[in-house]
DNA sequence: CTGAAAGCGCTTACAG
DNA sequence: CTGAAAGCGCTTACAG
């Protein structure tokens, strides 16, 4: 049983499919009342539902918007996903989501499935690998662009498209800076691997910062970055700073884990070595994920806004100039300091 | 600039449009080599990629599977959506997402879009309200069932369609058993809308293993299916059991929240009143959800295999059989104690 | 304002 | 094995 056709509902209104196309989608004056009414009248009648894979191929427009995300079940993108999701849903786009896992050869393969079904828009969040895309992929884009495609990173800028991208580096300062205006004087930092860049200007926002009041961290440790990152992260950690529980005689050190999600981790690795936090040991992170809100201890660290964050990339998709003149959008972050990095007085 | 066209790799390899469509997409035997060699290094030299809306509209199958979930930022539905879109791409598939932050008119929106895009399938997850769709919604999906597309629901079957639903009753009085098991008598439960079948479920499933013990809740609250929901749940039954923090003489009560998500706002009102989980009140909750692995307390809770369920659905809306002979497939859950609900000697 | 007709880029019987 | 041609369901100049 074939779906009904605009064909149908044409014949049913007694007006040719032209006229039947112009009052059920097309955007200019509307025909004649009596005939817009009977048009509609039947087109309600026979349950007419236009068939949107046609229009896109007629219109060259398909009115889908390409998500591709590392890890759709990772807090940080998932609430990404939603701003993505409702500021396209508002536009009448419609998303395609795609979760690579951290997998190179899925997220090319994304992208080729995307620019195949010819999404409007392509937006990538999740910070790369190098400094660019691979060769494969950064041809496939160009050819994309030239198309008509948009592209936009939520990160790290490409050589081409339009991005928005946290104030890493500047916030990170902040957070060194509210961190050493609660007292503390001893650092260390886990950082993410070095030729991410989301993870290396953390890094650096925060240590530069401590040098500019002459501090220097005690020891800089790298993890994957991922919880499990933070967690062996943190044991190596402890054992190069040689913590034990219950050292009330000392000021606890301050770790800065470059992520939330690397942060809790190393809380866990922490716990499960007996090491209490805020008292053996402080920690801030970086994102304010949602599942902080019930996390103990509270974590201090670098709110983003992660849905307007996802709303601003469907806008500058949508904005033809703003990926033409490679628009690059910075988001601030808002230090938070929670029960993880408070200093009790001994 | 116009994207490369079939055409384009036809003229060049100096074969018809038809025998190129062969031999770049057509499944049967490949035509000669030498010709089908030269196809394809047309379409490399030129950097072709086939329109899917072309190609959707020819074979009218458009290779997209829709999803639809309550909130993509939630847990429970973010893991989900990782096993739909792993399954999906494993399939060759791709996964149109619609997060309706449970407004019902964006649901029947979002179904409406996806059909009119022609998905192949549609996967709703989530309870729903009442036991069924609305009168709308229902006549347009029965069109669409019709009209050859399949609908898959996760959660509480509807009258069409096939569905994979968790053991809510049967793991729920599993747990009743395992925390009597552990010394508890004293119970009570932080219940969903009276509406939602998987609510209702879990607790008649709780309330009525109990019951075998001769054993009756003290008190039943209902609250909204959010972390939100749980937390002033939680207020109110702190209320009418007339909680203190430290009432370490007496064997503090154990509630039963409908999901982990309830149970976590939960405990995060108690902490708010001073009141510690499990010495003055245990709590368990239901889904296993993947930031309970960081939660502390631990809780104890129902896993469910969030990821398993997404591919499983998946597997059902490629299964034409399965989907017109109605198959309903159950997943078990598995009962996790945790520290949540133990019981300190005195 | 309305309609006939071409075109969007593919696939697929149907002949050869 | 290969090609000419019709068809998938729309939109949109172009005439009237």
């Amino acid at each position: 049983m074939a779906a009904v056709r605009l064909q149908d509902v044409a014949i049913r209104a007694g007006v040719s499919q032209a006229t039947a196309s112009r009052v059920l989608n097309g955007s200019s004056r509307v025909p004649g009342e009596g005939v817009a009414d009977r048009v509609r009248a039947a087109a309600a009648e026979l349950g007419y539902v236009a068939n949107a894979q046609a229009q896109a191929l007629a219109r060259s427009s398909t009115g889908l918007i390409g998500l591709i995300v590392h890890d759709i079940a990772d807090p940080y993108f998932s609430s990404i996903a939603q701003g993505v999701q409702a500021a396209a849903r508002r536009a009448g786009k419609l998303v395609l989501l795609a979760s690579t896992q951290r997998d190179f050869d899925i997220e090319r393969e994304s992208v080729s499935t995307f620019i195949s079904h010819r999404a409007d828009a392509i937006i990538l969040a999740g910070s790369r690998q190098s400094g660019d895309l691979d060769r494969d992929l950064e041809k496939e884009c160009a050819r994309y662009l030239d198309n008509g495609g948009t592209v936009v990173v939520i990160g790290q800028p490409l050589s081409f498209g339009a991005a928005v991208e946290p104030e890493n580096y500047a916030a990170s300062a902040q957070l060194a800076h509210a961190l050493l205006g609660q007292g503390h004087r001893d650092f260390a930092v886990i950082g993410g691997p070095g030729n991410i860049r989301t993870a290396v200007d953390r890094r650096n926002g925060f240590v530069e910062a401590l040098a500019t009041h002459g501090v220097t961290p005690l020891v800089e440790i790298a993890g994957d970055f991922s919880r499990d990152g933070g967690f062996s992260a943190a044991r190596r950690l402890s054992a190069a700073l040689d913590l034990h529980p219950g050292q009330v005689d000392n000021v606890p050190p301050c770790v800065f884990a470059v992520t939330d999600v690397m942060a809790i981790g190393a809380i866990a690795a922490w716990r499960q070595l007996g090491l209490a936090v805020p008292d053996d040991v402080c920690i801030a992170g970086f994102d304010d994920i949602p599942t902080l809100r019930d996390h103990v201890p509270g974590l201090s660290t670098v709110a983003l806004s992660l849905v307007d964050i996802g709303e601003r990339a469907v806008r500058l998709a949508l904005d033809d100039s703003a990926t033409e003149s490679r628009a690059h959008e910075f988001v601030p972050g808002r230090v938070i300091l929670r029960d993880s990095s408070v200093l009790r007085r001994v």
